[in-house]
DNA sequence: ATGCAATAGTTGTATATACAACTATTGCTA
DNA sequence: TAGCAATAGTTGTATATACAACTATTGCAT
């Protein structure tokens, strides 16, 4: 990304990216190589969309967002500059561990859940090969009553597999955000808590650990809480846990 | 607030508040009186629109925000969600304390700056009726050198006052977060940096410790960094400070 | 030097609109 | 039962526009 004075700044092989990312990457790189230290006023909105060729909203949004994330500081008439912060590593990997959280609590599924499953293992991100799969989850009928899970309609679990570093990373500093980023959702109030191994799960399933379950090819219930679930493993095998769903 | 079933939110006395700012008060009350549980999947941005009678994009800055201080989950298609978290009051405490740094952060005077000086006084803080006259600054001509100080021009210092209590809470858990917001700015780069308490700034401007200074009234500078000032204080009196200001 | 008015520049709030991307469900077909 | 298509609902991105609120500077009159 190079910027020719006075003209606009293209946005090259980025088009993948949302234009505010790209814009938000370039003051990033800006500040990261000194060229606009600390307290250097950074373009007004104004400049950043005739720069860019993007609307106002678009300019101010890299710009909100970089404040909300501490590193520029904003004042209603004077303009926006680039904050103070101890050293520039530790505040720009806030920022990029802002974004994952941020990318993570978006792209995550946020559905009806019923019991809250967080699977660490970092075995099983390398298999299911977590880049292009990163959210893989289970969903099936389960609800507990006395201690003893008990079946229940249209409910369903989520297990979401978790890189093993940013849970490390966050649990002690910042757990719950974190968690609700990643944190499977239920509309159901406070059920149950439970961390789940991947052998758990495996057990829960009644597969093999050598075969963790990929993906709920499809899901059905009728109004008496009766399931299928097929499920693919790694090489395209389906597997069929019957109708009846009982741990 | 009261909300009549299926019809529009009226936003009541709160005229002065922004709107979007209503609408995540009335979110957060919902969460913390427990009506909304964690996890409860809250009105989409349409239904909010209609509710409140606003524009799309303010309803979804209100559950943005939230989003973003770790209270809601949003997740594409699905809708946003409740987050899940362990106390409601350490989250909710979480928000206000949010809010209460992006709002200074935001009315903070960013200006150019030559000198980060952070004065901290409880007693300050209440002499000078910190709610009505929130961020109090002093305006100089100040540069170091070798240590010295010397005259420079178009320089001026801002003194901030903060709240020790905030203070205190922050400078262990994220002090570059709080100082990013609340500190001055300066367009030049790394001069000083000095923390002074309320005695230091009155020896500073040579005046009495029980007439701290108000308010700049008026400040200019020539190109030869002749100064003056003229700073109120408590009753109202004026004090010149001279032309020359070495310290 | 002082006080005031006017001005331009910057960020804050808000609306209206459009389309893209993703999700959950429903319905059709075999 | 399984596969597929269609649909509606939700959030994500982006533009264009308007006005409010605040800041810094300039200019004028005294």
């Amino acid at each position: 990304m190079s910027i020719t004075s006075k003209s606009k700044i293209e946005f090259g092989n980025n088009e993948k990216l949302a234009k505010y990312t790209v814009i938000k990457q370039y003051i990033c790189q800006k500040i990261e190589s000194g060229t606009w230290p600390q307290h250097y006023k950074v373009p007004s909105e104004n400049e950043l969309t005739q720069q860019f060729d993007v609307s106002r909203m678009t300019a101010r949004r890299a710009l909100q967002e970089l404040t909300e994330q501490g590193i520029l500081v904003r004042s209603q008439g004077s303009g926006t500059f680039v904050a103070t912060f101890k050293s520039q590593s530790s505040l720009l990997e806030i920022r990029n561990i802002s974004d994952e959280i941020q990318e993570r609590g978006h792209k995550h599924h946020a559905k009806q859940l019923m019991l809250k499953s967080i699977a660490v293992n970092e075995e099983v991100s390398i298999l299911l090969n977590l880049k292009n799969n990163e959210h893989v989850y289970l969903s099936q009928i389960l609800h507990f009553e006395n201690g003893f899970p008990i079946q229940l309609e249209q409910r369903y679990v989520n297990a979401a597999l978790v890189p093993e570093y940013l849970l490390q990373d966050f649990t002690e500093t910042t757990p719950h955000e974190y968690l609700s980023a990643v944190a499977p959702l239920t509309e159901a109030t406070h059920e149950i808590e439970a961390i789940l191994a991947q052998e758990d799960i495996c057990q829960l399933l009644n597969i093999s650990t050598a075969q963790p379950c990929l993906q709920v090819k499809r899901r059905t219930w009728s109004s008496k809480g009766v399931v299928s679930l097929a499920i693919l493993t790694a090489p395209g095998n389906k597997y069929r846990l019957g109708n009846h769903l009982v741990f």
